[in-house]
DNA sequence: GGCCAGGCTAGCA
DNA sequence: TGCTAGCATGGC
């Protein structure tokens, strides 16, 4: 079975599933050139295979969502939601780009990632996993740990005759001992929080689904008393999995360079000094950040840049 | 071999 | 409140 959805314009999927923030995770099938997007969902509990793929153009985009025939009208419409929620489908993009206008150093950017939207996690469990394992690490070991997690906890679905790897759930990783992760080459603190957040949400001490309907400062009191988890980790999650418009990590890495970069700074600009600097894009620091990190990954001339030249030949 | 990476905690002043 | 050492590992 399937459904459609009609997001809001620009919206570019083969530059959203060609420039993935993190690296292609274990649990996705991407193909940017159709482009379709693969990957298990959960659905009343059990996991259930989805694809996505756009047919029409970035300014005329479709999704085409297709998914098991045996699911429920109110199951099929809780995928709908998911997916306008994973893909931002909603967002009104030209807002964000009118609002950043007038920002001299970011005309250059905006133009180069036009139609490009955040991907959010599909599921909050294992946003928050990520993010707690990207702490500190270079990106692409946080993808090898979450690879090793993933193979760890050895779900696998069948999906057109291949295998398709699903995230461990809470229950999982709750039930399995720091030691397990140790030999994955976690260290010592990473595997006590990973575990330990597990075990918290097993025992109800914390309610992910919860977090729907408060503010983002109620999440932040939620979240911080747990151990391992700061202040940059839940605006990595409130931007990964939440999809919270207006959140900006301004003690980032990877932030700092990229403005440095931008702006032509001589140094890395502080945190407090960006926090002032991005005042300003206020209700769009979510967005802003997305093309931070973007900016610094290197351009690829000849893939989506050529799609949008065949559609749009004014340009 | 040394520095860095999409930080966090605990201890100290 | 604000600062710092220590954590642990792989990538470059």
């Amino acid at each position: 079975m399937s459904l459609q959805i009609t997001p809001s314009a620009p919206f570019d999927f083969s530059q959203m599933l060609r420039r993935p923030l993190s690296r292609p995770s274990k649990v996705t099938i991407i193909h940017p050139e159709l482009p379709s997007y693969t990957r298990a969902m959960w659905v009343s509990g059990h996991p259930i295979p989805i694809t996505v793929s756009a047919i029409g153009t970035v300014e005329y985009p479709v999704l085409d969502v297709t998914y098991p025939d045996d699911l429920s009208r109110e199951e099929q419409a809780h995928v709908e939601r998911s997916i306008r929620h994973m893909f931002s489908t909603d967002v009104r993009l030209e807002q964000f780009y009118s609002h950043m206008a007038d920002i001299r150093e970011w005309s250059g950017l905006t133009d180069r990632l036009y139609g490009l939207r955040p991907i959010q996690d599909a599921d909050l469990f294992e946003s928050m996993v990520k993010v707690i394992i990207g702490q500190q690490l270079n990106v692409q070991f946080a993808a090898t740990l979450v690879e090793r997690l993933v193979d760890l906890g050895g779900q696998v679905i069948e999906w057109h005759g291949t295998g398709l790897p699903v995230f461990p759930s809470a229950q999982q990783v709750a039930n399995w001992s720091y030691e397990d992760l140790r030999t994955l080459s976690f260290s010592q603190r990473k595997a006590e929080y990973v575990i330990d957040f597990a075990r918290a949400m097993v025992s109800g001490k914390v309610d992910l689904e919860s977090l729907w309907h408060m503010s983002d400062d109620e999440v932040y009191d939620l979240l911080l008393p747990l151990r391992g988890i700061g202040r940059w980790t839940v605006e990595c999650f409130l931007l990964f999995g939440m999809g919270r418009a207006d959140i900006m990590p301004a003690a980032d890495i990877g932030v700092q360079n990229a403005i440095q970069k931008l702006y032509g700074m001589v140094e890395r600009p502080k945190e407090q000094e960006i926090r002032q600097l991005a005042e300003p894009w206020a209700p769009w620091r979510s967005y802003a950040t997305y093309y931070l990190w973007q900016s610094l990954i290197p351009f690829e001339p000849n893939s989506s840049a050529m799609t949008r030249n065949l559609q749009h030949p004014s340009e």
